[in-house]
RNA sequence: GGCGACGUGGCCGAGGGGCUAGGCAGAGGACUGCAAAUCCUCGUACGGCGGUUCGAAUCCGCCCGUCGCCUCCA
């Protein structure tokens, strides 16, 4: 395959992807209600985001990722009722809203940049764009697509034909099914709201035409990724569970409003679970990522890297549902590690004059893997079938021709698109090197004298710092891992 | 109850009518003072029962099981 194609929820098929403009793509991705930690869901859905991000720019596309903070407008309770995630956990930590919305923030970036996601273009705020919000409920409301009930104004799903065209639902099997308590001033069990006046003792709230009050859920993300994409755009992106209502609602505010397509192309990651079950807080197996990187769980029985979490998920495809648990981390652990001794191995080559490495094949077995609606997983078994021999070749002394090129698509490959390169060693590398090689001679000494016990405790000690010494055909190597 | 996805060798996980996925673990061999690392070789797997077909893990039906959405979640 080529040409990129992407599998497309609104349509349930793969797609040549063909942008709006030429050389450009707008992507949105839904982002974090910022009133908790994040968990290994978020890592998922931002992690498979991430390597599309990639491979679009290494593609040569320039690329506008549009990533939203929800901080206003969430509620805890279905049927937009209950209270504001953000209001309920700042009662809980009594702290402002707007501290904890900047609290979970920072958090929430600081973890993704552990998993060495890179940032979104751009990260809008929900509450830095309440005007907008409320001119586009002003414009459904002319259109008569909504309608205003008591300071509250909802979404009249029944004006809209095409209402349930993504989640595939139609709303007459949908109200039979109904089992959630309505608000009782809609017109419709499924209309949603797009303004909700506040109760008393709500804070978040800004004046509008109709109450003072707070935007619905779903309204921000119509706005934001109209603001910054165009009311027509290329990719929205987000978690399968948000494809009912959330996403539903977005198509049906924004098409209503605009009188055009919103998203071209619709992508849903897969959901997580652990140890096969769904995580939830009720569960008691909601692990944060953080506790993953610490290992301070008392489910967890160490400490597993950002790293190793991002390889892991990227060896089963983004649509896929992915189940964590340690023996499949450490399965991945272990992968990781090999590949990054290839990477190395061939890093290091230099001045190659033997045989070229067919870098055509490798190239094109990659990329049809990736444009094959992103397929990280084929993508990695052909690293893997590529590298392999590729390293056999140089520890021969047989270094290819052609290795500069190699090395550059290499890390074109593994560093910029999946994010798997090597962790950089820490300072005084070259000192360490030194004192290692120094050690070893002293072995080689011992070693040619038969003296074998000196030999092995210079290994063994060596090996408990975490320096592996290896006594290969070519002479002694060795190698440090942290 | 409605909608949908999935069940692949010891584990993870792609694929998807006949053609090797890959990773991890394991076995044997080469190499080694012993190791480690590396290399070579090895698994003939697709929930069950029927059906379609020359041929099914791949298509169809039923059953069993798991998971998700329908309610906040990525």
């Amino acid at each position: 395959m080529s040409d990129l194609h992407i599998y497309n929820t609104l349509t349930r098929k793969k797609e040549k992807f063909e942008p709006i403009t030429e050389g450009f793509v707008g992507m949105y991705v839904c982002g974090p209600t910022v009133y908790s930690d994040p968990h290994l869901g978020h890592a998922k859905s931002y992690v498979s985001f991430d390597v599309i991000n990639r491979y679009f720019r290494y593609l040569g596309y320039k690329v506008r990722y549009v990533q939203n903070i929800t901080d206003v407008g969430h509620l805890t309770d279905d049927a937009d009722q209950g209270e504001d995630k953000l209001q309920k956990q700042a009662r809980l930590e009594q702290l402002e809203p707007m501290e904890i919305a900047e609290k979970y923030t920072y958090k929430y970036f600081k973890e993704m940049d552990q998993l060495n996601i890179l940032r979104p273009d751009i990260s809008p705020r929900a509450s830095g764009h309440i005007t907008e919000q409320i001119q586009m409920v002003e414009q459904l409301i002319e259109k008569d697509h909504a309608y205003v009930a008591d300071g509250n104004v909802y979404f009249d799903v029944t004006s809209d034909e095409e209402y349930g065209k993504l989640s595939g639902r139609d709303l007459e099997e949908q109200e039979a099914g109904v089992r959630v308590e309505t608000a009782e001033d809609k017109r419709h069990p499924s209309d949603f709201a797009l303004w909700k006046k506040a109760d008393e003792g709500h804070i978040m709230k800004w004046p509008s035409p109709w109450s003072l009050g707070y935007p619905g859920w779903h309204i921000e993300c119509s706005v934001m990724s109209t603001k910054y994409l165009g009311e027509n755009f290329d990719i929205h992106g987000g978690g399968i569970d948000n494809q009912f209502p959330h996403h539903e609602c977005e198509i049906a505010q924004s098409e209503n409003a605009h009188d055009q397509p919103f998203a071209n192309y619709w992508m849903h990651n897969n959901m997580v679970t652990l140890n096969g079950q769904k995580m939830g807080k009720s569960l008691g197996n909601a692990i944060s990522l953080h506790e993953f990187f610490s290992g301070d769980h008392e489910l967890l029985n160490e400490s597993w890297e950002p790293e190793v979490i991002r390889f892991f998920l990227l060896q089963s495809h983004y649509r896929s549902p992915t189940d964590f648990s340690e023996e499949a981390l450490s399965a991945a652990r272990s992968g990781l590690k090999n590949l990054h001794q290839i990477v190395k191995t061939i890093d290091d080559a230099e001045d190659g004059e033997g045989e070229p490495f067919d870098l055509e094949s490798c190239r094109s077995d990659i990329e049809s893997r990736l444009n094959d609606d992103f397929n990280t997983a084929q993508a990695i078994g052909q690293i893997f079938e590529h590298l392999r021999p590729l390293r056999s070749q140089i520890e021969d002394g047989n270094i290819p021709s052609n290795i500069d090129e190699v090395k550059a698509f290499i890390r074109a490959m593994i560093d910029d698109v999946f994010g798997l390169w090597p962790s950089k060693s820490g300072g005084d590398e070259e000192l360490t090197n030194s004192l290692v090689e120094i050690l070893l001679e002293i072995r080689s000494e011992a070693r040619e004298n038969k003296n074998f016990e000196l030999a092995d405790k210079i290994r063994d000690d060596l090996e408990s710092l975490g320096v592996k010494v290896m006594d290969k055909p070519g002479g002694t190597k060795f190698r440090i891992d942290n």
